[in-house]
DNA sequence: GGCATAATGAAGTCGCTC
DNA sequence: GAGCGACTTCATTATGCC
């Protein structure tokens, strides 16, 4: 079998790996946990490999132990929690069971979440608690920030090495697990030979020939992290090697029925019969902190990589739609999942990848999922009978401060009552719901802030100020991007298959939602070809690229029909391929809120989807050698 | 000319009732 | 399953102000 490594020219075949209990999900959480033990976690007992293996023999699926682990449960209580529900169970009964310990251990404990949470990041005590008392424990990301802002911090080997200046935090699970690993033996001046490293590896639970094997393909110049990638590649690509070939009777959630085409000149569908509807609800192959977790599918033999191609749009589209989408990109279908799983407002969106859907991880710090947690300063002002705890889809264009003007007049007459007439709640609730707004005084309800929709949307804070940017095109701009966290999720799974970083074909940039996914996963962009017809964002991806400092590089086209076949072979031929082709075509045709031209993908714009197949396609018979 | 603001519905989904 | 109403939606364009 191989796995994809751009930076080798061939594949880099790792078939000498011996499939053994070690390279099962339970003991690489195994390994992680011992490497944490004493740096990232103080107090707990920590569980014994014997009790995992007690847990396989119970019947446990390690895939489910790998999901539990991967959202942040300690293996303690996910062993505690196993042996008390049995191993029968939904994951949700055992999350559920988890959560009881996690409420329990938060009313004993002297510590508060936060503290917690950035000790485990190796941050120290006096520092965190210093923080928290500056920022407020509800704001992790000030917290995050200070931090890392701290001269100390520097001396935090992800800081060194893997965090660039960027004024936001970016931390997660996977860099933690990182920052630890980096704690011990790579620190000793001696440690750079072969032998400490291989020591060091079969101490983590590795096989001497998978060490070896690891040593002598990544170079002897590479660190313990880093070969520990490599490893941890390995044992991804068993299992995406077997999610490619072993198709599994799992199906997507969404209710995906095939319809008939009619189109002349197009690929045929071969089952088609139904139209694809939507799932409810829309979490796609799952999403954090939600069951229904689903972590095999099968792909259709022609959508198999390279490259891993990553593509989206709105998921409301008019009819048929997503069903031509669908037929262009290899039959796959849409995973459908709405943003408002992983922050404050919903955002409804289909995405066509190749990507493997096990093992995804969210980054961190996870934003804020209700409107209070959000915008904590609102509660005081929100009339209880506004009864929302999420917002709406961001849109392009935002309420203007004459709404807000009428909303207060039209509350004002009722001041001295306990609430407003039913007519008058039903218009301020209709406005509310409309144009996202939220209460920021009495009586005072506000269209979202640019800064408050970069939160919102993962970016960082003032990522589309300045650049020449207005007011109304920062709106239009964010209206139109990723959302940062969805997409990282779904994208997470490249972390370990490219421990080397990654060369990216980016299509309709934006204001870069792919790349800054990407950068606060802490996978390496060696390379960015991006494509973004709007100068603005252009100009925002570039000062992205500079303010946190990438070392890879970056190049920008401005105009989609301009990037040629042969520029993109010229492209491939000089930095050797892409290993992700990503991009969400315009929606101007397809989104609802369209009252001139919504005609669907044979748009001015929409049809520009095309583009994208053209693009991939080249990339793709370029990667296969044809 | 640049910018903010306001006016401009329909398509599709979902939940409920019958 | 049909019918109905409620709800949501990566938008476009004209207008007025500075």
């Amino acid at each position: 079998m191989v796995i994809w490594n751009n930076d080798d020219d061939d594949f880099l075949e790792i078939d000498n790996f011996q499939s053994s209990p070690r390279s099962s999900p339970i003991h690489a959480m195994q390994c992680r946990v011992e490497n944490l033990a004493g740096v990232a976690v103080t107090t707990s007992s920590l569980s014994s490999p014997t009790e995992t293996t007690d847990l396989v023999q119970m019947g446990f699926s390690d895939e489910v132990f790998a999901t539990l682990f991967d959202m942040g449960f300690p293996v303690e209580m996910i062993s505690r929690a196993i042996k008390e529900t049995g191993p029968n169970v939904e994951t949700s009964v055992i999350i559920d069971t988890i959560s009881k310990y996690s409420t329990d251990c938060e009313a004993g404990s002297s510590k508060s979440k936060a503290i917690d949470h950035f000790l485990a990041m190796g941050f120290d005590e006096e520092k965190v608690v210093k923080a928290i008392q500056e920022h407020g424990e509800d704001n992790m990301e000030a917290i995050a920030n200070a931090l890392l802002s701290c001269p100390e911090a520097k001396k935090l080997p992800a800081a060194v090495e893997e965090e660039d200046g960027i004024d936001w935090s970016s931390s997660d699970d996977d860099t933690n697990y990182t920052d630890m690993l980096n704690s011990d033996d790579e620190k000793d001046p001696n440690s750079n030979e072969n032998g400490s490293k291989i020591r060091s590896l079969v101490k983590m639970g590795f096989s001497e020939l998978e060490a070896s094997l690891a040593v002598e393909r990544c170079g002897e110049n590479v660190d313990i992290a880093e070969l520990t990638d490599f490893l941890c590649a390995a044992q991804m690509a068993r299992e995406f090697s077997e999610f490619y070939t072993e198709p599994e009777e799992q199906k997507p959630r969404h209710n995906i029925k095939k319809r008939r085409f009619e189109s002349k000149g197009e690929p045929r569908s071969s089952v088609d019969d139904e139209p694809i509807r939507l799932p409810n609800p829309m979490i796609g192959f799952g999403v954090p902190n939600e069951p229904g977790l689903i972590t095999h599918r099968s792909l259709p033999e022609l959508a198999r990589g390279p490259p891993f191609f990553y593509y989206e749009n709105v998921a409301l589209t008019p009819k048929g739609v997503w069903e031509t989408i669908s037929r262009h990109l290899f039959e796959i279908p849409p995973e459908f999942v709405d943003s408002k799983y992983f922050c404050v407002a919903a955002r409804k969106r289909g995405y066509i990848h190749n990507l493997p859907i096990n093992n995804r991880f969210q980054i961190q710090p996870p934003p804020k999922y209700t409107i209070h947690d959000a915008f904590p300063l609102s509660k005081r002002w929100w009339p209880e009978w506004d009864k929302r705890t999420k917002l709406n889809c961001i849109l392009t264009c935002t309420g203007s401060a004459q709404l807000t003007n009428r909303i207060r007049v039209a509350l004002e007459p009722y001041n001295e009552e306990p609430e407003p007439p039913k007519h008058v709640q039903r218009y301020v609730i209709d406005q509310c719901k409309k144009w996202n707004l939220v209460w920021v005084g009495k009586n005072k309800a506000a269209p979202l802030e640019p800064d408050e929709m970069e939160s919102i949307l993962g970016f960082p804070k003032n990522h589309t100020r300045g650049g020449g940017m207005s007011r109304t095109e920062r709106f239009k701009s964010l209206g139109n991007s990723f959302q940062v966290d969805t997409v990282a999720y779904h994208l997470s799974v490249l972390k370990p298959i490219f421990p080397h970083g990654i060369n990216v074909l980016s299509l309709f940039t934006g204001i870069g939602g792919g790349e800054v996914a990407l950068h606060r996963l802490q996978i390496k962009m060696k390379l960015v070809v991006s494509v973004e017809i709007s100068k603005v964002n252009r100009n925002i991806l570039k000062d992205f690229w500079e303010q946190t400092n990438q070392t890879g590089e970056l190049i920008e086209f401005s105009d989609i029909q301009h990037l040629t076949n042969d520029t993109i072979e010229g492209l491939m031929e000089k930095y050797g391929g892409f290993d992700l082709v990503i991009g969400g075509s315009p929606c101007n045709n397809l989104a609802g809120g369209n009252r001139v031209s919504r005609v669907g993908l044979e748009g001015d714009q929409s049809s520009l989807f095309f583009e994208y197949c053209r693009i991939l396609e080249v990339v793709r018979a370029r990667m296969r050698g044809s």
